[in-house]
DNA sequence: ATAAGACCTGAAGCTGACTTCAGGTCAAGA
DNA sequence: TCTTGACCTGAAGTCAGCTTCAGGTCTTAT
């Protein structure tokens, strides 16, 4: 079965210039034509699944044409793949960690605004007064944010 | 006590290019100068930090301006910047649930990847097979992430 | 007095990932 | 045959958040 660049925007709710731009990029290496028009194959749609996906995790347009262009089931190729994928998962881990961080810092300002708004004015931010999830939130957003 | 931008550079490291873009897009507002130069105060410098953590949890500079314009004390104030760091902390949890799909679909894509270098080919991927972490990564991974 | 170095400005340039545009080709139904 | 609509191209535009540039001013030490 062969689809429509029209088609399988649809199915993936990407717009077809998304579609246009990604093959230029060399992100779909084995797409075929038909007197210049593009037809995409089953294998088609699942490398842009995997596309997706792969931008989802944080990787750019030029990492992941590496990745699809390691395409051949040789064992260098799984390898490659690995090595990229673990590599990435690094490098989301320690954004998720950085995002926790501005999480906690968000959860205590929170509170101090919600304090506030109850008192008329600027808490006590004496530590003693601070209930033990916002002194949590709060250490722990300075302990990972801070230079 | 008062602080050249040079200063401020160097306490904050963020560009002196940088402070005069955050200057020049009104997130100082009471930013004071002496014959044409910038003179930070300890306020400046306090804001400054705001604006620092903020931006880490992906605010942008528009709402960031917003932000502190509301800078007396009033409950008006404390109220608006509640209200905007509450929306703030709702799509920041809704980002860091995206990035964690992202994460299971990176863990089970590893684990396909380590099979195939063990084995040589690609793995069974039919659910029994899986080890049980993986199998959660990947239902996690489809059912945060599909349209 | 002067030279170095820190400061100032507005405008233009940069990056990545697209999107839009102008103008042309192809395929299918009336 | 003609028209409509989906497809094609390369080039230029867009966005946020800076950075760089060219050219000028201010401060401070010698």
């Amino acid at each position: 079965m062969e689809y429509s660049i029209g088609q399988v925007s649809e199915m993936l709710s990407l717009p077809v210039s998304t579609l246009r731009y990604y093959d230029n990029e060399g992100l779909l290496p084995d797409l075929r034509r038909k007197s210049g028009i593009r037809k995409f194959s089953e294998r088609d749609l699942e490398a842009l699944r995997v596309i997706i996906y792969l931008k989802r995790t944080g990787l750019e347009i030029d990492s992941i044409r590496q990745f699809m262009a390691w395409s051949d089931e040789s064992l260098e190729c799984f390898d490659k793949r690995l090595q990229l994928l673990r590599k990435q998962q690094k490098s989301l881990a320690s954004e998720m960690e950085k995002l926790q961080s501005a999480m906690d810092m968000l959860t205590y300002k929170c509170w101090f605004y919600e304090e506030a708004l109850k008192t008329g004015r600027r808490p006590d931010t004496s530590t003693c007064t601070m209930p033990d999830d916002i002194r949590t939130a709060y250490s722990n957003s300075l302990g990972k944010s801070c230079c």
